[in-house]
DNA sequence: TCTCGTGTACTTATATACTGATACAATCAT
DNA sequence: ATGATTGTATCAGTATATAAGTACACGAGA
């Protein structure tokens, strides 16, 4: 599968991007095998290290576990995988109104502003 | 006047930052003067290339002037201003909704999960 | 047992981002 | 004029992040 290298971010928290969207949206089911190091690296023409520092941070989220020689697998325990999600939500959303709150926006303001955006985008057949 | 300096981003961008807030909240107002790159550098204990750096987006985007031997000058054209302060906002709400829809979350979800936290923060007294 | 595929550790190369030291240029004010 | 103050340009050093090359360790399965 093709993927958009975005030459600024480095390939390695693309790939790891990549992995949890396909976690997160079920491409990648719980209990299910994750291709290896080495599969990837090659779909991508990337070195095997590059694609397996992109799976530290979700071993340390226990998102992914390690069976030393046999390859990864998602996690089984789906609380894992929502709690996970909602976490990286709360972080985005927290940052963003940080960000927002730095430049003098109110909550209000911010809710408004996000309201007209998702009623324009709705309108224009997106998905907000 | 101290500035909360986190390692983990780079100076010049942290200045700039305190720049653009003081600019946006109106303690530089537009026409004022601002303190010389010399003045800054002095007061953060850093180099004055460093702070030099940090104008340079701001000249860019036409929030300062630069008058080249009697300093910088906040624009007098409040709509560059407020324009400039849209134009990052919009920045960031793009790339937050982005950032969402990665995750698979719905407009809705996260109209709901703002609601939610303004709710929350007003209660105990926070400014969302 | 032996081979193959798995993850991993170690090392190195490279790029580039960050910061600073120093010197230069321009103009305002005295 | 002339000196002080402004921004700027150039160069260098340093640290860090990124990515890859290579070799090793382990265990499942034929």
């Amino acid at each position: 599968m093709p993927w958009d290298f975005n030459s600024s971010i480095p390939i390695y928290l693309q790939i790891e991007s990549m992995i949890k969207a396909r976690i997160f949206s079920g491409e990648y089911p719980p209990g299910s095998h994750i291709p290896s190091v080495r599969e990837i690296a090659q779909e991508l023409a990337v070195n095997p290290n590059t694609v397996q520092k992109a799976f530290k941070d979700l071993e340390d989220s226990k998102l992914i576990l390690t069976m030393r020689t046999s390859g990864r697998l998602v996690t089984e325990d789906i609380r894992t995988i929502t709690q996970a999600r909602q976490k990286d939500a709360d972080g985005s959303v927290k940052s963003f109104l940080s960000e927002m709150g730095k430049m003098g926006f109110s909550p209000e303001d911010v809710l408004a502003a996000l309201k007209a955006i998702c009623e324009e985008r709705r309108e224009s057949g997106g998905v907000c």
